[in-house]
DNA sequence: TATGAATGAGTATTCATTCAT
DNA sequence: GATGAATGAATACTCATTCAT
């Protein structure tokens, strides 16, 4: 439970959050942390580890948003709740989720990826774990779980990647209606 | 219509796509297009200027894919071909794909902002008037067309996002038959 | 007689063996001897120090590998034995030679001179002694003593450093009998 | 012929001749030539290339020593003013020398070393050469001339490696006395 | 148009060492 | 005796950019 380690990991994210990958420099983060750049190589081997260990806690934040929607009584209020939390972790932690989903500049430094593997399976079962129960409760039609999760997975990171990167200039308020109607675009099917 | 500008920019390209952003620098471009790394600013002013032409060019290979969609008799036909088109385009460009729609990482060198949005709106553009023409012969439900560009281009974009992250972990062939499932639920809807 | 200032110079010379001058760290020692880094500060003033008892100890082992040639019954067969231990001592022991006979490298380090000195003389007049002895029974011209030992010494180090660098591009077979054919050259003379 | 590259080389050999391997960095190099640090890359890829360049320039010095032995008109005394040359190499040299004949503690640097073996070849073979013709001439035996070129060589670099080791604590006036001792029992042989 | 030389700020990383515990 | 945390200086090297030619 060092605290060092973990002020390192929070400046690391802040610095990544507002300055991207090019901007994540051990020398920057020690100037945000208030050490020196060497004090960081006590509490991790390389830039690599840090930049690695930053992923795996991004998972576990996304993980956080989703967990909450357990507490709902049904299972289809438990996948709405999902889709809601999920959302919410885009517009609260977008560079988070960039970090998580998208970083495909950065896949290079994921060497040790069955670890980051599991961690993000973790996730993608949930999703399957709330479609699976909708399709038992009725909610949804019979179909492949995991498949479907795929289609919400890939409609919401597709979503917020057009998003960040300017191609859908709406405002928050906006972007969340438009969320909504997506998903209920997805739900229901766009075919007369 | 410079020669060398064109070169530059097609090594740029190749450089960009084999080693990512990170990669991407004023020398190795020089090296590659066999200039010295000054030469380089006798045709763009900077590193800034040099990306933002090259995604430009990456906009414009995305269109070249799409347009021969055009050619078949029905709407329906050219709004499955433009998915079929843009399939092909993640599938063979993915680095390309990468740089006009993830590109999040790359943001601030996007100074010139709305000169590029012109460009994305083109493609955006031509989903939706493949749409508006498949709600007016009856294909599909009448909606806002706009929007469904919307859900479409994400589900389009996450999906390669996942897949390029390798959290779906599939081969090629796997891949182009989930991505037409995905297609054909969401023109059905999932709901039972 | 403490344990642990002990484990340190074995390893600090382990290490040394197979990296180097330029691999010898505290840090690598402290690893290798399974204490930390500082804990050597305990035993040791400085790197300087540490690497002054390591070359201490070089020439201690030298002298241990030089010494059995004392059993031999006569003045020529210690000689030749002394030879003979000393090739041993190149072939078995290179860095270590390399450590307390030509580390030119690292004289810096080598502040309490006068120190290692005696160490050295102890080996060196060991050779005078056999070589005193040889003059003595008749085996070798009456000549200054300390001078063939000097000669003896120059074409022994010398062999090496040649070897060592790669100049003499032969097996250690080979070049135990190139080594022989040399001290029967320099007993013998090379004049007509 | 450029300048530049010539001075980084000087200064890069002064501060071997001065600090040794250890003081050789590429930020002193550039200090001492009045560059950046920077400017040296323009100049050499990295400092595995310096060291290699430097090297070779010192094989280059060495043979310049040699070669006016020529001049003199008997193979004998072709020999001695070789003998003589490589003395003054020694005397006026020494780090040069080490440079060349010992560097153990750099050998990982010579990642091409056939190319400096070559150079090393040059004055080796210069060696061989002399002892070829006094074989003929009927001053030296009839014996191996490339090992007794071992010899003399090994008994060159072995006296030099005392020398800077300062185990042959002696004045240079002395040390030349003493080297033509040497050369002479070398000759004559030692035996009774 | 193009080049070669150079720069200064930046990169990650290693090092010997100190200090409070 | 020993440790973990931290430091400051050093390492080799890369970068985008400028300038004189």
């Amino acid at each position: 439970m060092s605290n060092t380690k973990d002020i390192i990991l929070a400046c690391a994210r802040d610095q990544y959050l507002t300055d991207g990958y090019k901007g994540l420099s051990m020398r920057k983060i020690a100037e945000k942390a208030g050490i020196s750049a060497t004090a960081i190589y006590r509490h991790f081997n390389n830039k690599e580890e840090l930049f690695h260990r930053l992923v795996k806690k991004g998972f576990g934040t996304y993980t956080q948003y989703l967990i909450p929607a357990l507490d709902e009584p049904t299972a289809e209020l438990r996948f709405k709740k999902t889709m809601a939390n999920a959302l919410n972790f885009i517009l609260e932690q977008p560079k988070y989720f960039e970090l998580i989903f998208v970083k495909s500049e950065t896949k290079d430094e994921l060497v040790n990826f069955d670890d980051l593997r599991i961690d993000s399976k973790i996730s993608f079962d949930f999703y399957t774990a709330r479609i699976t129960e909708c399709i038992s409760e009725g909610y949804l039609k019979d179909d492949n779980p995991s498949e479907i999760s795929v289609l919400l997975l890939a409609a919401y990171t597709g979503f917020f990647a057009l998003y960040t990167s300017g191609l859908l200039p709406r405002s928050k308020a906006d972007i969340e209606a438009l969320y909504w109607r997506t998903i209920d675009r997805i739900l229901n099917g766009v075919v007369a």
